[in-house]
DNA sequence: GATTGTCACGTACATTCGTACTTGAACGCT
DNA sequence: AGCGTTCAAGTACGAATGTACGTGACAATC
């Protein structure tokens, strides 16, 4: 639909923060980075800016304090970045990615048992 | 192991056809692209070129022709990617993605009949 | 009310990316 | 021998990216 410029990496780590917090402003999302990950503060905040200019997040003056909400909806970015991916690196073939990442990977055995219950069920929804 | 610098969109589209192909010439990579991908020879030539300063390649002068080899595995390479990509939309949580593969994006039914032979198999491998 | 901390906002800046043109050598055809 | 074709190699260049600093307004504390 709405074509917007593609998230860069870090625009995506910074994306998927205020999709998980919500509403959130720079502080806020700053705190909901991984400890391990660290950028800074004003960092965090160019990204805000410039999904923001992207189209992918709003924001409103709060007081003296602006928060910003996420305006895509994660589901279509993931299947955009993973389209764009899965074409890049697989020429469009999505399947040997799910192999990938189910074989070469270490899949927790519940998981596995969740992923199988979850395929059998869109077999039947299939046939 | 060897820290390369991270494949850009366009590198990873070119490391691809190299990985399909095989060793080949510039040419014979600019023919490799999908038809749809208008991509001029003298930008994949540069791709060819970058992914060599990145270590992700390697070529020689046979004649006077240049021929570039894959160094990196294509395994490892995705590895790498998907890691990210799983990092940074996922906060690391592989599941999530695998999950959105299989049922948000139409999987054709045999797809998923081997997608679930291999689960079995990994079920049972994991004993 | 002076000091200290917190923000928004603008700006910065080197690097990488996407994409391609230019130049000059070698090759093959006429 | 002259001409078009094909490469390698270098260069180009604006846009995007990663990362952050500076400034000035407002707020909280002493």
């Amino acid at each position: 639909m709405v074509d917007r410029p593609s998230l860069s990496k870090g625009e995506m780590e910074v994306a998927r923060l205020l999709w998980e917090i919500g509403p959130a402003t720079v502080r806020q999302t700053f705190e909901a980075l991984p400890k391990a990950r660290k950028m800074d503060f004003s960092t965090v905040q160019t990204y805000l800016r410039r999904l923001e200019k992207k189209g992918y997040a709003a924001s409103t003056l709060d007081g003296r304090v602006r928060v910003y909400s996420a305006r895509a909806k994660a589901r279509t970015v993931i299947r955009e970045t993973v389209d764009d991916l899965v074409q890049r690196l697989f020429g469009g073939e999505t399947f040997p990615l799910v192999r990938h990442l189910v074989e070469d990977r270490g899949i927790e055995a519940e998981e596995l048992a969740e992923l199988r219950k979850l395929i059998i069920r869109l077999e039947k929804e299939q046939s």
